[in-house]
DNA sequence: ATATTACCCACAGATCTAGTAGGTAAGTAG
DNA sequence: CTACTTACCTACTAGATCTGTGGGTAATAT
């Protein structure tokens, strides 16, 4: 599994900032509600989406969260890579990973990497707005 | 991570297989001495191999382990889906999933379909044989 | 002052990963 | 027939990760 509960939920969550619209702050809490998820879990998420900059967050009565771009301007790879760490299919190519000593495995290396390069591709060139479209439902395969 | 341990180990062996070629049997223990790969653990692996067909098993002296097919007859995605059980990159597009009755998730569901496709054409689209190919190595990024 | 909201820290059950321990079955050599 | 070698089987386990929960504190509005 390369994406987890954590990293879909923030998705489902920008997704609903995004088909919203408008400046108002909304409350975790109506969000939570709204999507169904844990509204403690989904403290963590926010506040990680918060720290990064990803959204604006304010206190007190009439605060909560909302998107501080267009959803065009973001990425599903960089929300994706923010909550879950990292994308790398394989541990080897994994930013801490130390360089595997065993040459079988730099057999494949080249491979682990192309994988890597597809799939960071692949969620650099998605971002929310493509998500809101009924377009991506439709003609998506093929 | 999409691709553990159990999975790279496979792959590992096979291309260890490979690379010998030669009609003999190799125990088990000689393999996982050479590929520095705990031998209980390696043992499940190769029982799972065996089973699956892609390998064939010999007991008593002289017998264990050899490919039963060209090396370009095994595709990556055959080994890993084998081994892992799975490539999905996501929990909504395994198998026993239930349907998942959020919208938001619909919303990106497309895009999870595309991405396991994706990720299945990479994987089915390799053989064993190209790993052999220093090729591999040098031009397979870009 | 009070209510509302975000933010912070620690814990916990479930599941998965990577491996271990110890025995049984099958085949070979003497 | 016996001993040896090998595959195969069942069960267990430490550690990590995932998906949360609980109980507070800090900031802002009325």
């Amino acid at each position: 599994m390369i994406v987890s509960t954590k990293g879909r939920y923030a998705l489902r969550v920008m997704v609903s900032f995004a088909q919203r619209g408008g400046d108002e702050y909304i409350p975790l809490k109506e969000i939570a509600e709204a999507e169904e998820i844990s509204q403690k879990y989904l403290e963590t998420i926010m506040t990680t989406l918060s720290k990064a900059g990803f959204v604006d967050a304010v206190h007190g009565k009439g605060g909560g969260y909302r998107l501080n771009r267009k959803p065009e301007e973001y990425t599903i790879g960089s929300i994706l890579k923010l909550t879950e760490g990292s994308l790398a299919a394989v541990s080897c190519t994994s930013q801490g990973a130390a360089a595997c000593s065993r040459t079988e495995c730099c057999q494949a290396k080249p491979m682990w990497d192309r994988l890597d390069k597809m799939i960071n591709d692949f969620f650099e060139e998605i971002t929310l707005a493509d998500l809101l479209k009924d377009g991506n439902k439709k003609d998506a395969l093929d």
